[in-house]
DNA sequence: TTTAAATTTCAATAAAATTCGAAATATGGA
DNA sequence: TCCATATTTCGAATTTTATTGAAATTTAAA
């Protein structure tokens, strides 16, 4: 990850509204959640959802796809670990820092498992 | 960590001048670096270096020492971690997700390390 | 005490972001 | 087809942020 891509992706989430959103996310794990059971949660207008939503795909860290009428949304769960190699890479010039180990969530199979969302 | 400090964190991150301030700070290690040394190497104004400083500082990213006429700034380890942390944590909906391990630099002595800083 | 160097504060301006209602767009079901 | 639901786009008002020159402040050296 370069520079411009971790100033985007640091913005993204530097919002409380969008932090929110992207926490509910990778809280939620690879089945991911609708738009609207995301703007409830989180308490927010469906437009400021949708402009918040847009910002965070925008920099790769939420991914989504179709499902019925629904709308799912997934944290991109590579993009976030990116973020966090690039914060911590070449610490303390050389120094022996541990590095940052990564998120990796086991893929519960998500195949035709959104056809109809709860209320 | 909670979600406002994490906001207040990542909004201090997440802009190109301040990024590149902190990964400075970051890669100098624990010794740290003078406040005109760190304007040099961004290529900003003192004022603006002035202004992001306050910023990092103000959000735990970044603390200072004075030496001399000098201002040493450093890189404020357990905040970034404690960011990592919030970012990954309750990832997945406690699925098995690896922890996110830390960055901890040797403190090389600073005892009257910095005096008399190079031009 | 004067002078010079390093850093911060102030003021003003310019640019960008957040919010939400209303309207538009898609999608599936009756 | 027609209607209801889910989501997105648009427009406009408000707020926040970034930038820098000039002036003020702090610290040490002459």
């Amino acid at each position: 990850m370069e520079m411009n891509e971790a100033v985007t992706a640091l913005a993204a989430l530097a919002q409380s509204s969008r932090l929110a959103i992207f926490r509910i996310l990778v809280q939620a794990g690879p089945a991911g959640l609708p738009a609207g059971r995301i703007a409830e949660l989180a308490g927010i207008a469906p437009s400021s959802l949708s402009f918040h939503l847009k910002e965070l795909s925008h920099a790769g860290l939420a991914g989504s796809r179709q499902a019925g009428r629904f709308v799912i949304y997934t944290a991109r769960y590579e993009a976030m670990n990116g973020l966090l190699d690039f914060l911590t890479s070449n610490c303390c010039g050389g120094n022996p820092c541990t590095p940052v180990s990564k998120c990796t969530p086991k893929p519960t199979r998500t195949k035709n498992a959104a056809r109809k969302e709860p209320a």
